[in-house]
DNA sequence: TGCTGCACTGCAATCGATTACATAAAGGTT
DNA sequence: AACCTTTATGTAATCGATTGCAGTGCAGCA
């Protein structure tokens, strides 16, 4: 059977009309159940679920002065680092009604006006931001009083801690992986890093550091190879090592990413790992354990990091504006697998 | 300087004021500025500017009649193939003023209800689905006439063809991995499948029958392992492989993730790629050349697929609601790496 | 019986922007 | 000068749900 018109949507009034009631008892009926009685309770769900009824979230959120939604920020969404965290976002948005707006922030370093129009509390109640390295205009905005959402750091924060975040323990991972390789008898070890502004390079230096002065170590600075994360950069640290007189016996490489650029550049030109050089990654992204060697790497919670954020956050939304800013660290884990071995003089 | 109260963001009437017009005006002045004299959008542009004010998008989204947003399904957010075509909607989508709602459908194979939520009209204006095995009761919502938001496949599809869909020539890409190892002398080839159920699955299956046939090859049932797309999978075809008395001196995988599981597990028992076993893979996902050896495959334009079906869906939102069903093939690549090599008898 | 309190329910204002329609002013034509 | 267009602006209804406040009815109590 065909309808000749566009049946329009059904609205509050249909149903109390069909119920019998009015668009106010409806609405109390839908979202505050317990303030009516049971039998008009009844009428009004049959009425509702007869109809096909569904609220309207703009008139919705108009009313409420909300938007049901939150901004991610991401550096980059084709980054499989992130998704994990994204995934774990997710999880507990679906479980709050609230849904998750995904922006890539590669664009936001081009035009920062087009990141902004996220960031209104008309846009968005809330805003989680993976991404450390925006912008001062956009922070400025995102934390300026009245309006404007709540906004927390995930994974990666911002130097001046000027907002909360969530954030494993990044320091420790790089004090781990170097102990696990001074403890396998290395001691030129070198490290691939990630982008010089980047709050997580520098903890995991600094980390680094810190484990190779309790050994009593230094690391010869040309065996730190200027990185970015990605799998290219990887790739030219392999070339620089091999140009090097004085190799490094093994490598803290500060992600995964780069630490597969590395091994499969190393590869191709014959070099062995761990049988020539020892790798450590960071990260531990599911292909980790997949790649041969088998990468032994710092683990991080990813999927915890993102459930962390999103909790916080909403507790936020939740009205008791208590701008405490608070900094949650997660712990990091070392995973020993094959890329690693005793340094064999 | 500390404020007492919350200053509230500003409305449209303030700006109005501020500006000495109606409301009218200042919402055309914005909104359609070649409505309004120069001088006077001159004003209402500065007034708007001074004090800060930006359009409360639920009231306009209210008004119009629309969302604002669309939502994208996708089978599981943490899977890098789908990261590409993402950040490819996006694309799209930043252009336009639209904001993209990402929903894992892994929950909403659990539970349909909490996805149905999602495409009503209330939420998005659109639809992209990424994942072609949606739950039925979910397609015939999304199907049902009247208030139903436009719905466009990207990557995968439904079965009968009821929604319009973009995807990529998936047959022929599995009838190109075939010649391409039948090329290299393969008589006995194998192929690791991905779910029953999909659709992926069953065209590049039938693709590559359709090389086998043409070089009047058959392939062996046992060649065939079962899989469904994962790394893990990959690794379980690789002990399946090695249990055989007939090994197939090649193996077409129908996705990247599965031949890097079956090449990483092969290695790890001493079997060399392409050295006892050339490998195709499907996909050509950015580790693809990193792997050891780096890998032959069949290369999607996964961005293309994002900015396409992002298109294709804003078009049909723009209110012609010509609902004729359209399908959009993309073409596939042939990208012939180092994990393939001549059948050596 | 009359009064208080409680549990429900309805009325109507409200959220903020858009836009159909009305109006006014300016310019053009005969 | 009278009339018609065109352009620019204002007035007020409208989108659909929520919620403060008021009203109704009933039970309990003195």
């Amino acid at each position: 059977m065909k309808l000749t018109m566009e049946p329009k949507a059904p609205r509050i009034t249909d149903v109390a009309r069909l119920a019998g009631v009015s668009t106010a008892t409806v609405s109390r009926a839908l979202s505050k159940p317990e303030t009516v009685a049971e039998s008009t309770r009844t009428i009004v769900l049959a009425a509702a679920e007869q109809s096909g009824y569904r609220v309207n979230l703009s008139a919705r959120n108009l009313r409420r002065q909300r938007t049901g939604a939150i901004v991610i920020l991401v550096p980059n969404i084709g980054n499989p680092f992130f998704s994990e965290i994204l995934a774990g976002i997710e999880t507990v948005l679906s479980e709050s009604d609230i849904n998750m707006l995904v922006v890539d922030t590669r664009q936001a370093h081009m035009k920062p006006q087009l990141v902004l129009e996220y960031l209104h509390a008309t846009r968005a109640d809330g805003i989680i931001a993976l991404d450390g390295s925006l912008p001062d205009t956009i922070l400025s905005v995102a934390s300026s009083g009245a309006g404007a959402p709540p906004i927390i750091f995930a994974c990666e924060w911002t130097p001046q801690d000027r907002f909360s975040s969530v954030r494993t323990n990044n320091a420790h991972g790089g004090e781990m992986a170097i102990a696990h390789l001074a403890g396998l008898g290395h001691r030129a070890i070198g490290m691939i890093t990630g982008p010089d502004d980047n709050v997580l390079t520098h903890a995991r230096t600094q980390g680094a550091i810190t484990g190779l002065t309790a050994k009593g170590l230094a690391m010869a600075p040309d065996h730190v190879f200027p990185g970015d994360f990605s799998l290219d950069a990887g790739a030219r640290a392999a070339r620089a090592w091999l140009e090097l007189d004085q190799r490094p016996s093994a490598v803290f490489s500060q992600s995964d990413q780069m630490a597969f650029g590395f091994i499969s550049e190393l590869a191709r030109q014959g070099i062995s790992v761990p049988g020539d050089v020892s790798v450590v990654g960071f990260d531990d992204i599911d292909i980790a354990r997949c790649i041969i060697p088998a990468l032994t790497t710092v683990r991080q919670p990813r999927k915890k990091l993102g459930l962390t954020a999103a909790r916080l956050l909403i507790e936020n939304i939740g009205g008791n504006s208590s701008s405490a800013i608070e900094t949650t660290i997660l712990e990091v884990e070392l995973i020993v697998r094959d890329s690693t071995r005793a340094f064999a003089g």
